[in-house]
RNA sequence: GCACCCGUGGUGAAAUGGAUAUCACGACGGUCUUCGGAACCGUUAUUGGGGGUUCGAAUCCCUCCGGGUGCACCA
């Protein structure tokens, strides 16, 4: 979700004129990182380096931390030595099966977003936001922030009761995911210099925002004031919540592969560059024809359609357009003004194109380009089930083409803008 | 308990405060010697309850009901 809503939301302000960079802020250090190299440490006594041969094994080692953390207080000590290591990049036995892991999931993280059609310009990880981040706390403690019970903690204003308290630096002396985010900016707006800072998270991460950035305002206004954060729903699986943290769900390439799976089925002739792009289109489609913000459930089953309100349905008009003034040929000279002809409700729809992409962009929402690239699909395969275009004893076929090829740019356009790719055939 | 978000046909969704609330799925009935049937045409059914603001409310305010999320050392 975040990637095809992000990703969505990129192109749209690359559409508008901005300079964009696209960055990920990924996870790569925590509490949970800890476990999991101590799961993947304890299978290996022979003492040499982890090499991870399997993005499963990784995760099952996540869950598998989590789990033996939550049920052994013996090993507490050990995964807390594990982790002051971690975020100290003190050279030692996990910091470089760390090292080896991250580089692997990192591959594999690439590898996805490609898949996906996205790319990202730089990272900023959280092990160096971190840091940073813990240096501004300290340096900022007590002025802005205060000690309590061993830890640094941020207290807003009593008035500002829809803030919370939250801790920045934990009584181990490392930094949390708000620190962390304080890191982030700091290192974001050094490193880039951005006007304007669009945070792309899921919604449960609201107040958490607030409070990150209620302190970060009294650190660097300027911060605060070139923030947006927009924030999209959480997908479940068949009613189940996803957490990496506790297992048993469906990676990006699960879901993307079992979509796959239904495209093959429908056309096994085509071939698999293609089938991926429908499969893809299917996907990020049914994430982005609802405003941002709602939670999806998804379930190969049901949620995925290929007919009515999908993507392929927008591919296939595009497709088809095209394939029709393949055949048609050289386009014919216009025809002149002058003639007599009703104005076709494609025509209408086609005016507003311009109008609603300034409008997704205005307020960040790719939804409002979804249903307008619907209606026009709809209008256009209907106008098409209605008129022969290719008629050479038509008087309006010139129109009739000049229609259809703009249909066609239009949908490849609006679709490239949410981050869906127009197959040449399907 | 406090805070934030949400509630639209059987299902999933759309609607800068503006005309008769728009699509799709499902169900039912049609198109089928055609430039691509992943299509087209028709029938079916909807704004959680109650107040208020407004010439006008799915949209704004209050309240109740129902659901989700977050509230100190996870991210």
């Amino acid at each position: 979700m975040n990637n095809a809503i992000g990703e969505s939301i990129t192109r749209l302000a690359k559409f508008s004129g901005a300079e964009v960079t696209a960055i990920s802020f990924p996870s790569d250090i925590s509490l949970g990182v800890a476990k999991a190299i101590f799961v993947i440490l304890e299978k290996q006594i022979d003492g040499h380096v982890f090499e991870p041969k399997d993005i499963v094994l990784l995760g099952d080692a996540y869950v598998e931390g989590t789990k033996h953390y939550d049920e052994d207080e013996s090993i507490h000590a050990r995964v807390k030595e594990i982790a002051d290591n971690l975020y100290a990049e003190k050279d030692s036995l996990e910091f470089r099966a760390f090292v080896a892991c991250k580089e692997f999931n990192m591959g594999y993280f690439e590898n996805i977003v490609e898949r996906l059609g996205s790319q990202f310009v730089g990272y900023i990880y959280e092990s160096e936001a971190g840091i940073v981040g813990k240096k501004i706390v300290e340096e900022n403690t007590p002025s802005i922030f205060t000690e309590s019970e061993g830890a640094i903690v941020y207290i807003p204003e009593e008035e500002k009761k829809y803030i919370n308290t939250a801790v920045f630096i934990n009584s181990q002396g490392n930094p949390t995911y708000e620190a962390k985010d304080l890191g982030l900016l700091d290192l974001k707006f050094e490193k880039y210099n951005p006007d304007l800072s669009i945070f792309i998270t899921d919604h449960q991460q609201v107040s958490h925002f607030k409070v990150v950035l209620d302190a970060a305002e009294k650190i660097h206004k300027d911060w605060v004031e070139k923030s947006v954060h927009r924030t999209h729903g959480r997908m479940t699986f068949k009613g189940q919540k996803m957490s990496s943290r506790l297992g048993g769900v469906p990676l990006a390439e699960d879901l993307l592969n079992a979509v796959l799976d239904d495209v093959k089925e429908k056309s096994a002739d085509l071939d698999d560059a293609t089938k991926d792009k429908v499969a893809i289109a299917a996907l990020k489609f049914s994430i982005l024809r609802a405003q941002a913000g709602k939670n999806i459930d998804f379930d190969p089953e049901t949620s995925l359609s290929f007919e009515g309100d999908s993507g392929p349905y927008l591919q296939y008009a595009g497709v088809r357009a095209n394939s029709v003034l393949e055949k048609a040929g050289v386009l014919p000279k216009a025809e002149s003004k002058n003639t007599k002809r009703e104005i076709s409700d494609v025509e209408k729809l086609l005016v507003h194109f311009p109008e609603v992409v300034e409008n997704s962009i205005n307020s960040w929402a790719p939804h409002y380009l979804t249903t307008y690239l619907l209606e026009l699909a709809q209008s256009f395969n209907s106008w098409y089930a209605h008129t022969k275009i290719i008629d050479e004893t038509n008087p309006n076929m010139p129109y009739n083409l000049a229609i259809t090829k703009s249909v066609a740019q239009v949908i490849k356009n609006g679709l490239e803008l949410l981050g869906i790719s127009l197959p040449e055939r399907m």
